[in-house]
DNA sequence: TTGAAAGCGATACCAG
DNA sequence: CTGGTATCGCTTTCAA
């Protein structure tokens, strides 16, 4: 027998076993086709017997699916992402798949990664995270499954929110409050392909402000990057040149930490003399007693998924973009002005 | 021709393509032995002509590996094991291995992933992330090499840090500082399989308390769990009822984090009234201008994915064990009792 | 209900 | 150097 320590055994060693076809163990192993109750009992016995379990890569030559879903995601940028990513494990959760990461944070990385999964046979589907891939590498998917968690598309499915509306939404809580003098804090222009939701949540700002008869002053609106310190270094600046804001609108929780920082760091009251908003919900803003915009982080991950797993149930996908709802998540940063 | 949209080219339309057999092709693919310029060339036009790649699947099952890493980590528990696989995913670029990522929440996905993996044929090697697997379940691994991340072993290869000296490193400062009322906040003991590395900083903890003289106090030292609220309840506990200590040691900056809102909720000043110390110096520490003992996280996830690339590589490991170096980080949290 | 045999798409040995 | 062919382990016709 070959199936001793050392060597796995294999259907044939099974059929072998049992004193049947190879095809046969197959028919019982998948449930097709059908095997006498006499005969499925004794392959089950010998599958026990041998502790056999079938290579999933020899079935997946065989079946030309691999039962991977592949996960594009700049892995390293947010705590956001992170959170995304948690709500696909838990969706996978049940199903057949199994979940492969791919990092991209240079836009090399991402061409690699399309070019691994395009070719369709590391995964059966995808899902891309917080990023817009260009046309081409959309087009050399061919026919692979695909699903954009967190950025828009009229080809593809996928799941978003109304960043527009997110940023009004900060922006009118603000203006509610009395403030006039409200600055922006975004992000650059995306980098390559990353989606911008910033944009929109600046465009959102820019509304609330002219509804109510304001306009957006250009030294009030500010880019930096999604990370703490740059934030806060920006803010500084912000908040020592020129005429001060009473309120900050920051397009992530992680710019509105820095804001919060520089404030603390000039000795300016929050939310007494300054009032700040994020945007996300990240675990940490509850710790800091951030106002923020909520969005359903680990929701879009878990839908996304659901999305491509129906996808590769082969069900046509009926809504081809999904959006989520945000919140307002009121806390204590937020105060009418000093 | 079979290459046009929709028919992924086979390395047999190539071969024909050339006008050559499928070894060649297979050879310049690879590089092993020789071809001369003039076929490699025309074979290389072909490949190009025809945009052929190669399939994995095919070619795993040829060579019986998969190219996937099997990453195994509690995910949901705490921004630690994320930075842990960031770790991973840095020492994997370069290397032609994939990550899968199996989230083993319950002892039931774990069970699950180390069926799945064990069978050697999802992953040709495994990193196993802030758990022990049970001496069974590492049985069933066979040959399949495996590397522990955060979590001790005789017989597996792993990274550690020393957690003894860390939980002195923090009960040391705190007593410099002149502090005898130090309480400590840690895990309750783990959850079946996940790696207990509150057990040895307790221990670190009561060393160097009584190195000093002191006894610890029972009722200074609190478990609850890697969550902030369940620790902010623990500490508005231990922080209204007896002698209250002039210092909490906790054994992750989360729930250092829950002490510090209980001492704000409570109207306690840090550091006037309380000090604190956390442990790993995740991101949100420095934010909170939290004392705390720092370990490599992120170095602890690359140097694990190094050893098992080498051990996948073939070559022997001669260090079983990789013990990481902690420092201690003294922000504003901690300070001489008032 | 069952078994033999033809793929799936590569790699690598063995001749030539 | 190069081509034919067995092999990897499973699924799935096609006959019996």
């Amino acid at each position: 027998m070959e199936s001793l320590p050392g060597g796995q055994s294999r259907i044939a060693d099974v059929a072998a076993h049992a004193g049947v076809g190879v095809a046969t163990v197959s028919r019982v192993l998948n449930g097709r086709g059908s095997v006498s109750p006499d005969t499925r009992a004794r392959v089950l016995e010998s599958i026990r017997v041998l502790d056999y379990s079938p290579s999933s890569v020899a079935r997946n030559l065989s079946l030309r699916r691999t039962l991977v879903i592949g996960v594009v995601v700049p892995f390293f940028t947010s705590p956001s992402s992170v959170e995304r990513v948690r709500g696909v494990v838990a969706a996978l959760e049940g199903s057949p798949y199994d979940l492969a990461l791919f990092d991209v944070e240079s836009a090399d990385r991402q061409r690699r990664a399309f070019d691994l999964l395009g070719r369709g046979d590391r995964a059966d589907g995808l899902l891309v995270v917080s990023l817009v891939p260009p046309p081409e590498e959309l087009a050399r998917l061919g026919s692979l499954p695909c699903v954009l968690v967190d950025a828009p598309s009229i080809e593809v499915p996928n799941v978003v929110v109304d960043d527009v509306f997110g940023g009004e939404l900060a922006t009118r809580h603000l203006l509610d409050l009395g403030h006039r003098r409200i600055a922006f804090m975004g992000d650059k222009p995306a980098d390559r392909f990353r989606f911008d939701s910033t944009r929109d949540r600046t465009k959102g700002y820019e509304q609330a402000l002219e509804a109510v008869g304001l306009t957006p002053r250009p030294e009030w609106v500010r880019e930096g990057t999604q990370n703490r310190h740059v934030a806060r270094s920006i803010a500084e600046d912000l908040l020592t040149h020129g005429e001060r804001p009473t309120a900050v609108f920051a397009a992530s929780d992680i710019q509105a930490l820095g804001v919060l920082e520089a404030a603390r760091s000039l000795g300016i009251a929050v939310p007494g003399e300054l009032s700040v908003v994020g945007f996300d919900d990240i675990e940490i803003a509850s710790y800091a007693n951030l106002t923020t915009v909520r969005q359903p982080l680990f929701d879009s991950g878990r839908i996304g998924a659901a999305l491509l797993l129906q996808a590769l149930a082969g069900e046509e996908l009926l809504t081809r973009s999904r959006t989520l709802p945000l919140e307002l998540v009121v806390r204590a940063t937020t105060a009418p002005p000093g």
